[in-house]
DNA sequence: CTGAAAGCGCTTACAG
DNA sequence: CTGAAAGCGCTTACAG
């Protein structure tokens, strides 16, 4: 780090004692107005910044978030970063971000790290969170966390999510409504993510409730959305199903391009319904039709409860927004008749 | 700050000094084994984590980065982000992130919060190097960074980056070489953004070389990417550009949908070319063309450079990294007759 | 209103 | 190989 000038020097440039300048930048007690003048002349002419290490070490505040996520290029994520980002600002809180690639023993490393540098709570957004470790560990450290799209079902924990069991219905329910019969699903990995397993757990209610069977359901890596060999086989031929409910926007995204080098038409072919909501869905032509999550208020919600929590309040019941469905050009009628 | 165990709660368990724990766990000079066994099983039970607010006042060394950009939704930003982070987490640094919105006053303020946080580098993106003051300010604070898309003409500062220039000349000579001869930009305001001008130089200079008048130039907000009033007459009508250039992809989008709504087909009646090359504008239909930076690269590199500057290396000579044109749906033949 | 002093949690010469 | 002590840069009772 270079040498930065320190209370000190800014106390020996004043001539006063260093609990003064202390005092006067803190702006706290009343000072001697030409006291104050001097102390601030000082520091400005020294560009003096307060190191927050002595500052945090003594009053065992650092005003820093700690904050845990998959990965920065899935914009949903990056939204609820730019939330959680908005909200610490004006609140005065900087914030350490980590990514963690959907990796279990990332994800322990880096909260092992966060919580060294001592932020003062975390948003958190893991792969499973019911089978977390380092969900575990942040439990005993008693740091204040709340988790963001992680809603999980096992434990009771601080959450800011939609319910994604009820989503997911909504979204199926509109494909048998448009007369699909053989509805599949592309999803992550359910050993890998509550939220697929969720979804799933909706898909599935919706068919049930319609009395239909489930459609073929791929399981695909998160890191892999080439998605080769086996996808194609299941989804061409007679007996194919005409509506696909992917478990993400981005495995959409990557599903929509496998149909078409497939052959298929969307929605003529086959409809294509996503979950998250990204920007970027819109823009596509056809536009893709899916479950729209408020990101950046969710990531503001979380960052408010957790400040809420920081003030003394006791942790809050997991708050559970509001969902909508957004209509798209994925989304068509079932073909007729039936492949 | 939840109450974590302190060294001195492990040295108590252990039955050793704190000058031991401290040895041991940092693993730097020969210990006896038994005590160093005792020590660890301490620091294990009390799930003991070194407080670097503690470390870092003692040894002036954070190991934290701070990163400073416009925003994480521009995919381009968070792709660099992720070089960063990816770079920073080997070399065991946390990543202190803040999001400006091209606001020089956040930017300012920004800086001051990161230095405050004492972080040994930063890496940087600014709305306009050559006029920031909080650049600046960085400057005579002699903590090191690496900008990264900024490559400043007027001061010369490390930087990892584009060659603007060459990059826009090439897009836009690649449209006059596919007939068009009324070609106009969409940018960013010139004031706020040094992209936006190098960008608009490669554009003029594509022209001057082939003899050709500019079409109209639109500067639009950061902000503002709903390009309503004045947008459309310019682009219709006779006379109207049958090619037009975007300092960036996310405006590329947005002009994409804009036209759409004029009636316009992309490329038939029009062409259009980003800069950027975020994932996204490949999966669109028609895809977008548009120069890829390595967005990702650029990010490991500027950390990389950072470390060598934090080892003592001296100051690097900005970096220019190649970028590539890429191809796509949105740009084609000029029409003929022209309109 | 101001200063001297203690102490936050570490690391690291300096002795032994 | 281990411990006592100093000190990093702050804040804050405690005196005056």
């Amino acid at each position: 780090m270079a040498r930065l000038a320190t209370i000190r020097d800014v106390a020996a440039r004043a001539g006063v004692s260093i609990a003064t300048v202390s005092r006067v930048l803190n702006g706290d007690v009343p000072a001697n107005p030409v006291t104050a003048a001097k102390v601030r002349a000082a520091a400005a002419e020294l560009e003096f910044r307060p190191n927050r290490l002595g500052r945090g070490l003594k009053i065992a505040r650092t005003r820093v978030l700690g904050v845990l996520i998959p990965s920065l290029s899935n914009p949903v994520f990056a939204d609820s970063v730019g939330g959680i980002q908005a909200a610490a600002r004006r609140a005065g809180y900087s914030v350490l971000i980590a990514a963690t690639g959907y990796d279990a023993e990332r994800e322990d490393a880096e909260i092992e790290s966060l919580l060294s540098h001592r932020v003062e709570g975390l948003v958190v957004t893991v792969a499973d969170a019911d089978r977390s470790a380092a969900l575990a560990k942040l439990d005993r450290s008693g740091t204040p966390y709340e988790l963001v799209y992680n809603l999980p079902e096992a434990t009771c924990r601080p959450a800011v999510a939609v319910d994604n069991i009820a989503a997911a219905r909504v979204v199926v329910s509109a494909m048998i409504a448009l007369g699909h019969r053989r509805i599949g699903m592309i999803a992550g990995r359910f050993l890998a993510s509550d939220r697929s397993r969720q979804r799933h757990a909706g898909f599935m209610a919706a068919l049930n409730e319609a009395g239909l069977p489930p459609g073929p359901v791929i399981e695909v890596a998160f890191d892999d959305l080439r998605l080769g060999g086996g996808f194609g086989s299941a989804l061409t031929g007679s007996g194919r199903p005409t509506a696909l409910f992917c478990s993400n926007d981005l495995l959409a995204l990557a599903v929509m391009g496998a149909l078409h080098d497939l052959g298929l038409r969307i929605p003529d072919d086959v409809s294509v319904a996503g979950f998250d909501g990204i920007g970027f869905g819109s823009l596509l032509r056809p536009s893709l039709a899916t479950v729209v999550q408020p990101a950046r208020a969710m990531g503001e919600a979380a960052f408010e409860r957790l400040l809420a929590r920081l003030d003394g309040a006791p942790p809050a019941p997991p708050l559970t927004l509001p969902f909508t469905l957004r209509h798209g050009g994925s989304l068509g009628p079932a073909p007729s008749p039936q492949p």
